[in-house]
DNA sequence: CACAGTTATATTGTGCACAATGTAAAATAT
DNA sequence: ATATTTTACATTGTGCACAATATAACTGTG
C-alpha cells in the first residue's frame, strides 16, 4: 500500500517476462504469420499454400525422398504432410508411390509439371526481399540467430 | 554443358536463393513450431493452448476490451478470435458481453479465474528461457530485430 | 521360425488461421 | 430523414499442425 492507502502492486521480474511485448515467441510467432501474408499473393499464381511451397523447395533440392525424409528437413509429421501431399500429388506436382524395398516407405517424387514450377518459382525469393525492405546480409544474419534459437529450443525437447 | 557432354546447370542468385535452408521464413516458421512444442506442456498445465495464452497475456495487461483491440495487437482476425474467445468463456476465463453504447462492439473481461490463472502463468517464461538456452539480452537484442522485420513486412502489405 | 518391438505412413479429432461472405449497427452523405 | 457506406463481429469452407491411435511392414532375438 502507499500513503494514500491504494494498493501499489510491485512490478516484478516475472511481472515484466509476462508483457506481450517482451515475448520473443510472439514476435517469432507474429513474424511468420506477416511472411504468410506477403507470400500469399505470390504463390496464389503459382496454385500453392505456404506449407506446400516448403515442400517443393525441399524436392526441388532432392527428389524420390521418403515422406520421413521430408518430414525430417521441414520438422512436420505425416498427420500435416500426408494430406497436403495428396493435394499435391491431385494437383499432378508429384507421384507418391510405395517403395518396393521397403513398403512400408511412400516415395516422393516430382512430376514434370512439378520440376517445372520451379522456373517460375525463381521470381518470388526477389519478391520477398523487396517487402522486407532489408539486405540480404542483413536476412542471413538474422536466419542464423534464428536457426541457433530454433535448434536449442529442439535440443531442450529431446531431453 | 561441360567437356564430358554432361549438362552442368550454373547456379545461379536464383538458385541460391530457392534453396530451403536460405529461406530466413524458414526458419521463423520452423522456429515458431519448436516455441509452441516448448510451450506445450507448460501450456497444457495451464489447459490453455498457445493462441489462447497470447489472448491471456494481451487481457491480463488491459481489460475489457473490443475483439477488435485484441485482434490488432495480436495480428488477428474475428475469424480467428471469435472461436477461440468462445472456447475461453467455456472455460470461464473470460466473459463476452455486447457494449450497451455500440451494440457491434463485444467487450471481452476477464473472470475471476481468468485474472488468478495469472499468478499460475508466471512460471512459464522462465522454463521458456531456460530451453532456449540464451541469455535475457540476446533474446531481447533478437525479439527487436524480429519485430522490426515483422513491421516492415506489415508496411509492405498495407502498399 | 515365432514373436516382441520398432518403424513408416495413415487416420481421427481438436484447434488455429484466414479468405470470403453475411448481418446488424453505426456513421456519413445526400 | 433516407440512403449509402463503413464498421464490428459471426459464419463457412479450406488447409495446416499435432496428439493419439491404427495398421501394416520390417527387425532383432531366442
Amino acid at each position: 500500500m502507499d500513503s494514500m492507502g491504494i494498493m501499489v502492486r510491485k512490478q516484478t521480474a516475472a511481472d515484466q517476462a509476462l508483457r506481450l511485448d517482451n515475448q520473443i515467441c510472439f514476435a517469432v510467432y507474429s513474424t511468420a504469420h506477416a511472411f504468410n501474408r506477403v507470400y500469399k499473393p505470390l504463390l496464389d499464381r503459382l496454385g500453392l499454400t505456404y506449407p506446400q511451397y516448403l515442400v517443393m523447395l525441399a524436392l526441388w533440392e532432392r527428389d524420390d525422398v521418403a515422406v520421413k525424409d521430408l518430414g525430417e528437413r521441414l520438422f512436420l509429421d505425416s498427420g500435416t504432410l500426408t494430406p497436403l501431399l495428396k493435394r499435391l500429388e491431385a494437383a499432378e506436382l508429384i507421384r507418391r508411390t510405395r517403395s518396393t524395398e521397403d513398403e512400408r516407405v511412400v516415395l516422393i517424387a516430382l512430376t514434370p509439371q512439378g520440376h517445372a514450377l520451379r522456373e517460375k518459382a525463381k521470381a518470388v525469393p526477389q519478391s520477398i526481399l523487396a517487402a522486407s525492405d532489408c539486405t540480404v546480409g542483413e536476412l542471413l544474419a538474422m536466419k542464423d540467430e534464428i536457426v541457433a534459437l530454433r535448434d536449442r529450443l529442439n535440443a531442450a525437447l529431446g531431453e
